[in-house]
Formats: C-alpha cells, sequence, structure tokens
DNA sequence: TCCATATTTCAAATATTATTGAAATATGGA
DNA sequence: TCCATATTTCAATAATATTTGAAATATGGA
C-alpha cells in the first residue's frame, strides 16, 4: 500500500457518519445491510448515506452488491487488514512484540 | 476508545503531510526526531510541520520532548494499538480467524 | 404499463482544514 | 546580556469536505 492509498483509506474512516456507518457494516456480517437500513439505523438521511457511501465504496473499505430493489453494502475486511498492515509496517524495527491484533481474514 | 476518540485519531493520520511525518517518526524510533530535522527529511515548511505536528499531539498519536533547543517528537505506538483494537472490534463476529499484526506493545 | 419504493444525483450553502511567510517566542551558548 | 538558532503563533488565503431537500433514476411487483 502506498502513502496516498493509505491517506484515501484513512480518510473514508475518519469522518463521524463513516465511521458510524463502518462500524455498522462490521456488525452486520458479510451480509451486510441495505442503504435504506443503515439510514435508518444510523439516522444519517438518505442523500448524505448515499455521499458517504460512494466515498468509502472509492475507498475500497465497504463492497456492494444489488439484491432485489436493495443494495446491500458491507464491509471490506481485506482492505482493513492491508491498512493496518502499512500502519504497523517497520514498527519496532523489526524487535519482535507480543500484540496480537486478530482480523477476518475469512471475510476479506 | 469512542468513536469521536477514533475519528480524531484518524483525522491525525489520514492526511499526507501527517501520514509522512508519522511514517519518519515510526522510523526514527523511540528516540525520534527533532522538530528542524522532520521538516528537513520530508520537505514541509516549519511553520505547516508545526501546524500538524500540533494536530497529531493532540490526538495523541505523536509524544514530544525538549532537549536543550530541540523539540523531539516520536510516535506514541500505544494509542495506535488502541486503534488498531478499535478498528477490529467485534471483527468477524467473535469467529477466530488467522490474521496477526504485531505491534510495537514495548514501544507503547 | 403503472405504481410504490429504494437509491442516487444535483446544487447551493455551510463548515472545516491546509498552507505558509512573517513575526513572535524560547533556549542555551559566548 | 546579546546573539544565533529552533520552534511556534498569527493571519489571511486557498482548498476541500459535509450537509440535505428536491429532483431524477432504477427496480420489481401488480
Amino acid at each position: 500500500m502506498e502513502n496516498k492509498t493509505a491517506v484515501i483509506t484513512l480518510s473514508a474512516l475518519a469522518q463521524e457518519s463513516r465511521l458510524t456507518i463502518y462500524r455498522t457494516l462490521v456488525q452486520a456480517g458479510p451480509d451486510g445491510m441495505a442503504a435504506g437500513k443503515i439510514s435508518e439505523t444510523t439516522g444519517i438521511p438518505p442523500s448524505s448515506l448515499s455521499f458517504h457511501l460512494k466515498e468509502m465504496s472509492y475507498a475500497g473499505i465497504v463492497n456492494s452488491r444489488q439484491e432485489s430493489r436493495y443494495i446491500y453494502y458491507s464491509a471490506n475486511f481485506k482492505v482493513m487488514n492491508e491498512l493496518l498492515a502499512f500502519l504497523t509496517e517497520n514498527c519496532c524495527a523489526g524487535v519482535p512484540c507480543g500484540v496480537e491484533t486478530p482480523c477476518c481474514e475469512e471475510n476479506a
């Protein structure tokens, strides 16, 4: 991951509405949640929500799929893992240390 | 960590100059780097650098200490670990998975 | 096709953030 | 104290992001 890519990914999370949306989708799990339901759950008006989901899609932290009249959005764990790896890269200058941050390889 | 705190932490990283500064400090290691040297290394003018370091300090992702006429800034690994934990919280709805993201507990 | 509903786009206003030269402040050595 | 240098603050500008109602578009069922 490059610096610019990481900034785009981080920016997609560094905003209250979007972080709320992201965490709602993490909770919702791999099947995701329809846009209308996200709006209802978070209290974010549809047009604002759509704006933010577009940003998040562009950054790659969410995926979407259409199902009948609904569009389901879900968290993209693969991109999140890449971001975490980038942020901890060269951490401790290579010295091994104890912390382990498990994340969802299965849903990646 | 709360949603608002996480947004502040993420915002402190979600900007090209600041991510560059942060990664420079991660490379520099626990002893950190003097402000002037950071400016020189990254090409960010002193006044801009000062502005960004202030943001980063407020968010807690960097620490600083004065040494003679120099102020040394260093990455705060503890806060970064807390952020990573927050981002991966409830990941996979509790299902254990294989990815491990080691980070610097020793420098926390 | 027609309708109800789900979602997105548009547009305009508002709010927030970033940039940087110049001035101010702080520090320690001579 | 005086000077050289390190860093921050100020202030004005520029750039970017956020918000949301209304309108447009898309979808599938009747």
